[in-house]
DNA sequence: GTCTATACATTGATAGAC
DNA sequence: GTCTATCAATGTATAGAC
């Protein structure tokens, strides 16, 4: 089956792993000119800014993880949904030293208009609320170690995720992202 | 008392701030010149590549930041250490948006060669080892909840903590900080 | 040590031909 | 839509006078 992408969307997938290896300033037309093999110039013509560009990839990146988030069966138990989450946090890991984008863009922040930084914030209270049915349900069934009340334990544990990609890039290894599964599952 | 600040002082002082503002990619000779108020041509005097000039600003805020963890007092209760720890971290957040010097660079290690790498990993390696400690005080006092070994589980609080300030920043709040003090906190 | 002057590449962005 | 051509601004860095 032949899959037709057009330059826009090369464009755009080739910006958001740019954005995830190296950040809002680490990364240039001129760099997405050369991958996608057209003229700075056009780029402009679909992303008239930096910054459109950017936005744009925030809500095509959430688009996607939030799907797969949808995705994961509702049936299984909370540890198991959490291993999918951590494995899904992991895989851009493996392919390309890559970190979440909206982690990453969290670092950018300060560099930021502030139209991205509610997309980012969007993507962040969706996470969040995702983990906290889960850390519920873990919590009723047993399979999860939670620590005071669910919301909160989410924050924290979605700020684990996000620290132990950093640290698992840093020390070119996975298993920072397994310690935090480990610090909520219940040994059996 | 007249504190002398040297030039170079000034420097890698206004660095180490704009660093944790907006990280590796997202400052320049420039920048500092302006705060400092010496031409750029003067900072390269004292550090001749950009390189130079962050792998000493790594060197320097560890140097702080380990200084304050060692005069944290020994005698106190776990959970009384973990609230010290937080508060660290949260200190440049409320003065100035700034987040921890080492997790800024983690998120731009892509960009940065090795020297820079490993003294960012020493600095996780000693933030780690300094929580993996009272990590095992609070779980013998029953202070603080601990779930697996301590060496995983700090290793996973340290990733919360770096995520947390990301996200008390990109949110405007401190809150964040809290959540995750409040997740290995044993509630009284 | 600090400056002036400058080199030289890269950056995001625009105008206009095709 | 994609290109050529060009822009002004910014980036790190160096040479050499004082």
């Amino acid at each position: 089956m032949e899959t037709t992408t057009t330059v826009r969307e090369q464009i755009l997938d080739h910006a958001i792993t740019l954005i995830m290896l190296r950040g809002y300033n680490g990364f240039s037309y001129r760099d997405l000119s050369s991958l996608v093999g057209v003229k700075t110039s056009s780029i402009h013509y679909y992303f008239p800014s930096k910054d459109d560009l950017v936005l744009e990839a925030v809500s095509e990146y959430s688009k996607e993880v939030l799907n797969a988030l949808h995705a994961v069966d509702a049936s299984l138990s909370a540890d198991a949904k959490l291993s999918k989450y951590a494995k899904l946090f992991g895989r851009t890991l493996g392919d390309g030293n890559q970190i979440c984008l909206c982690g990453m863009l969290a670092a950018d922040i300060e560099s930021l208009p502030d139209t991205i930084r509610q997309a980012v914030q969007a993507f962040f209270k969706a996470n969040e609320s995702w983990l906290a049915k889960v850390l519920a349900q873990g919590a009723q069934e047993g399979t999860l170690a939670v620590n005071g009340k669910p919301d909160n334990a989410a924050r924290a544990l979605f700020a684990a995720f996000q620290g132990s990609v950093l640290a698992a890039r840093l020390f070119h290894t996975k298993a920072r992202l397994e310690d935090v599964e480990a610090s909520v599952r219940i040994a059996r």
